[in-house]
DNA sequence: TTTGATTAGTTGTATAAACAACTATATGCA
DNA sequence: TGCATATAGTTGTTTATACAACTAATCAAA
C-alpha cells in the first residue's frame, strides 16, 4: 500500500534510466571534444577487451549485457575504424575471438580518464557511503531481473 | 586517491545503466506478453500525456530527457498507432499540441499496471529506506549533469 | 557413425537516439 | 514597419537495439 504508493511516485525515472542516460551522454560528449571517434557502447565493448585480451564475441554477449546481433555490428564498426580485429578460433572454427589492434588498445588510459572524470562530476556532492549503498542496490535490481 | 580506486570499480555499471537497461527489458517484455504494441519510449510519452493532456513537442522534449526530432518521429509513430493527434496550437501555429485518443487513454491503467508490477520484481528484497536513497542519489546525479 | 539438438555468429527489419541542416512562425528592437 | 534573432518542428544520416530467421560448426546419444 505505502510501498506501491512509494513506487509509482518513483516509476518514472527507475524506467527511463535518467541518471545513467546523462552519464553516458556526458561521457560521449568528453570522447567527442577530445576529437575520439568513437560510441559509448563501443566505449562499453573495448572496456572488455582491455581487460582481457581475445574475448569470444558471446562473450563480450554476456559482459556488455548485448544480444549476439548487436555485439556483431558493434564489432563490425570496431573493425572498420581499425580498433579490433576478428581471428578465427583454432579450436573451434565457429568462434571469432576479437582482438584489439593497437590503436585499439592505445584508447584505453585516455578514454578511462574521461570516464573517470565523467563519474567525478556525476557523484561530486555524493558521500561515498551513499554511493556504495546505491550501488549495492542497482546490482540487486540487476540480480532480480536477471 | 581512496575515492578515485572506488570510483574506478563502479564505473561500468554506473556508465551503462545496467539496472535501468534490465528494468526497461522487463516492462517490455510484458507489454509485449499483454499484446500491447507499444515502446517503452513510446509509453514513457504517453505516461506525461495522461498526467496532462495538450503539451506540446517541446514540452516532450523536456518530459521525456529527448531531443525535437527523438520526439517528432516518437510521435510519428504514436500517431500511426492512433494513439495520440497532433493538433495546431491557435494561438502559436508553430506549436503542435499533442492528444491522446480514446485509444491512448485506455492503456493508461493497464501499462501503470505492469510498470508497478516490473518495479516490485526490480526492487523486492531491497528495504524501503534503501530505495528512497537510491532515487535521491540518482536524482542528484542528474542534476549534477544537467 | 549418423542424426538431432545445441552453440556461435550473421542478416533482415523495425524502432530509437544524436547531430546537423533545414522551414516556418513569432518576437523584439531600431 | 522592418529586419535580425529566437523558437517549434521536420528531415537526413549514422549508429545502436530487439527480435526473428538463418547458416555453419560442434556435440551427444542412439
Amino acid at each position: 500500500m505505502h510501498n506501491n504508493q512509494f513506487r509509482k511516485g518513483e516509476l518514472y525515472s527507475f524506467i527511463t534510466g535518467m541518471a545513467s542516460t546523462a552519464i553516458a551522454r556526458r561521457l560521449q560528449k568528453k570522447l567527442n571534444q577530445a576529437g575520439l571517434n568513437i560510441t559509448i557502447e563501443q566505449w562499453s565493448v573495448l572496456y572488455h577487451l582491455w581487460k582481457k585480451h581475445g574475448l569470444s564475441q558471446q562473450e563480450l554477449c554476456n559482459a556488455t549485457f548485448r544480444d549476439k546481433p548487436s555485439i556483431t555490428r558493434l564489432v563490425d564498426n570496431l573493425e572498420k575504424q581499425n580498433l579490433v580485429k576478428r581471428v578465427p578460433s583454432q579450436s573451434d572454427r565457429r568462434i571469432n575471438l576479437i582482438y584489439l589492434t593497437k590503436h585499439g588498445q592505445k584508447l584505453e588510459e585516455q578514454t578511462m580518464r574521461l570516464a573517470d572524470q565523467t563519474l567525478t562530476e556525476a557523484l561530486k556532492t555524493v558521500p561515498a557511503s551513499k554511493i556504495e549503498m546505491c550501488k549495492e542496490v542497482l546490482q540487486v535490481v540487476y540480480d532480480n531481473l536477471t
